[in-house]
DNA sequence: TAAAAATACTCCATAGGTATTTTAT
DNA sequence: ATAAAATACCTATGGAGTATTTTTA
């Protein structure tokens, strides 16, 4: 069972990108202290210590470097999963129009609020 | 930014490989209706028919498998980056403990509650 | 009647907000 | 004084629980 919050990863990566956590902040749309929460928590759950803080700035460690490396290798893969689950559900809103037009045989489930076909197999 | 829900995901994976949301539950050690919840969130989020309900009881839909091998290809990528991530926390304390032994010179941030040498790089 | 999913609540954890404080330049 | 991160405190959302209802084999 697979624990991880993506949030945390996002804020990360933000934060490596743009190098400050008020910059990366901005780019995800959410306040500087968010950002200082989620990477604190990040930092605390795995045991890392990802930025080196003096002087109210911080710079990214070496394990920092690493990680977001192996955060990257994986991040396109991510983005190509929700991309398809994305498409999937607009090909459905698709294939729902069109089957609304051909006069198929369908049965409305009261319990699901849905529709299906004699074959269970749904649109 | 990507927006997904990883515990959606891991009752996905949960429900197509034991075939029922009880089982699922079982395995991800949670009831019944928290899969049933999950799921319905899943499919509302992307606008998805991923099972056919009747009787109730369940049917993968066709887009259920096709996401199903898309969620596989990514998962072990994240589970790789999860040990990644494990492991460099591990072995950061591995290296704390070390660096206690060896007499180095440290810097106590009282802000952080951390040490860190001259070069600014953490341990 | 049994088995499984869905629903209705309740509770709690946490993401996120605003305001403020700390720290070094 | 400024700029950036951290902290304190508050709120809202959502994950999860228990109990119950629905549905059909």
């Amino acid at each position: 069972m697979l624990r991880f919050n993506i949030r945390q990863i996002e804020a990360f990566r933000a934060v490596i990108e743009t190098g400050n956590m008020t910059q990366a902040g901005e780019v995800l749309g959410v306040t500087q202290p968010a950002i200082s929460r989620l990477i604190r928590d990040l930092e605390e759950e795995y045991g890392l210590q990802l930025f080196a803080r003096h002087a109210g700035r911080i710079d990214p460690t070496k394990d920092a470097i690493a990680l977001h490396a192996e955060v990257e290798r994986c991040y396109g893969e991510l983005e190509q999963m929700v991309k398809f689950a994305t498409e999937l559900g607009a090909h459905r809103k698709k294939r729902l129009r069109l089957a609304s037009t051909v006069g198929h045989s369908y049965f409305f489930s009261p319990r699901s609020s849905r529709l299906f076909t004699r074959a269970g197999q749904m649109w």
